[in-house]
DNA sequence: CTGTTAGCGCATTCAA
DNA sequence: TTGAATGCGCTAACAG
């Protein structure tokens, strides 16, 4: 591999001026800029990263830490980390952390080994003090899709309560008022944040929210939408509308209907949360809420960067609102 | 920062040792390692990884090339590629490289500089000559999903060709006589491979594919199926099954004939390619091909690392076959 | 078993 | 505007 020395040699100068007109900084006369140019083209240098980070002591590299890129939410989650590396001159070390505490911490301590200032996380299984921990540690660490107040301005978050509210009222306005929930087993905040939502929505609307209602599936994919309706309709409750945690449970809470002659929206309503691809393959598409997962991992990453190199915690936080998108997996029961 | 002068001088040895330590090689004493490690656990000391790639001359990272992380397939082949690196105590390095020649060549060579010697990619824009020519400059390339003959050796592929009889296969044994095929403009090669293997099966099966029976997508997603089927619709086409290029598009078929009132598969099988999470979210769940994209890149992920430290060129090519997966979007018609 | 020495490839003073 | 010298943090001979 040719080095800078190899550059230097051939061009007749030192390294030093080598060094500078492959950064493109400090002054460097007009001719001898393209000599050095031309010999470094020729022979194909380039500079080694390594080295560089090494001297300079950062690495230009931003880290994302997610349970498992292949999951669509993830793997979007990802993309916008990435998006706003290009924009910086990054690159994006990845790494799935995915289902314990340890995976999230090895994959932390694997980013710091590398000397990668910026972070972007989406913790499923470290409490807020150990966030805290490590926040602390790592200025450049921020957290997505989590809240955690005495480092909130290293959040960046979504209204999950407010979300929650929104898809309730939705369905509301649409004259329901047996919503029923199907949630999954608290790993993380989010769920319990959305029930909140949905509690206060309902309570809002001056009706309530009848406690076994919520059905509970094992896991936030298709298996648990259908386990958590199941369980609701193996009882015997009736409703006229369900509130799924995200649309893979939705989803397999539709399949589940339809494998039992129940039609979506004719008889049952349902909505999901995140707007993923898996919404609009479904028959019907699914009525859910945006979630700007995208926006929100580009924004996190500059901001990881951002506080990397210089520590201006301005204090702020970074709130994002999901926003209801209307497809056909709710009816109107008002008129009935 | 702490560094291994850092420990060394607080354990009282020299870095030698405290490096010897650290990388668990080499003879020290027990008493000495037991002091050493101490040190490193009580200033909580990690070893620089840029530091040690300098020197060492490797950076035990693998570069991972793809069009777009937040596509499933992508992602699951991104999946693949991180076990292996897990168990070889590598690191990621991921890069999205969208919609040109140029974007994947500096994907490429920004991995370069990271002196990343291990590439998985994936390409969707470069030539064979091109890629033979990337091949020859970086030992450790490896080609995932694409067959380049010189270097077939470098190349983990699926043979589309076969994939592509079976199913046409799945549908004559069906009783499926009139089949249409819902394909997308070339990009790379696999469209076309497909077609041929459709091609070769229906003259195997004694009947003759018709040229007018292919509808194209612009895109090989939702939108692109169903351009592709309204096209042979609107043509006034009649046919019984569809022969998709893959799952996106199958799901975006069994939308649009759903909005027509022409139901699956009672009056039009579907058979997608690929067996994404999205082929079970539809409903009818589609019956497709299964193609194991994790594993091959779990494959290709180590055969580029092995390669990369040790050019032993094997010779040998690394072919996956797909399989059919059966679901609910083909219904029989041989006893109509 | 342990320490000393000499770089890896590069950026950054400081002189010239 | 350019070059020489120094060191980033670490590993790899080589001595002892």
């Amino acid at each position: 591999m040719v080095t800078i020395k190899d550059v230097a040699r051939v061009a007749g100068v030192s390294t030093s001026t080598v060094s500078r007109v492959v950064r493109k900084q400090g002054k460097v006369g007009k001719v001898c800029r393209a000599k050095v140019q031309k010999v470094i083209d020729e022979l194909g240098y380039r500079p080694n990263i390594n080295a560089q980070a090494l001297v300079s002591k950062k690495s230009n590299s931003l880290g994302v830490v997610i349970p498992l890129v292949s999951m669509p939410f993830f793997g979007t989650l990802a993309c916008g980390a990435e998006e706003a590396t290009k924009e910086n001159h990054y690159r994006v070390l990845i790494s799935n952390a995915y289902g314990s505490e340890k995976a999230e911490l090895d994959a932390i301590d694997s980013l710091v080994q590398h000397r990668c200032g910026a972070i972007v996380f989406h913790s499923m299984h470290c409490s807020d003090d150990t966030l805290c921990d490590l926040a602390e540690k790592i200025p450049g660490l921020v957290f997505v899709n989590r809240l955690i107040a005495k480092i909130a301005h290293r959040c960046v978050w979504l209204d999950n309560n407010m979300g929650a509210q929104e898809a309730t009222k939705h369905l509301v306005s649409n004259g329901h008022t047996n919503i029923a929930i199907v949630s999954r087993k608290n790993i993380n905040p989010d769920a319990q944040v959305r029930l909140d939502g949905v509690r206060t929505a309902i309570s809002n609307a001056g009706l309530q929210l009848d406690n076994t209602l919520i059905g509970y599936g094992t896991t936030a994919d298709l298996a648990g939408g259908k386990e958590g309706v199941s369980a609701l309709l193996d009882a015997g409750k009736k409703f006229t509308a369900i509130l799924a945690y995200n649309d893979n449970m939705a989803v397999g809470i539709v399949h589940e209907l339809h494998s039992r002659g129940i039609r979506v929206p004719q008889d049952i309503s349902v909505v999901g949360f995140d707007d993923l691809l898996i919404s609009v393959a479904c028959i019907p598409e699914l009525t859910t809420m945006h979630y700007p997962v995208r926006e929100m991992a580009h924004y996190a990453a500059n901001l990881a960067i951002e506080l990397s190199d210089n520590e201006s915690s301005s204090g702020k936080t970074h709130l994002f609102m999901p926003h209801l998108i209307e497809r056909d997996s709710v009816s109107n029961v008002s008129t009935l």
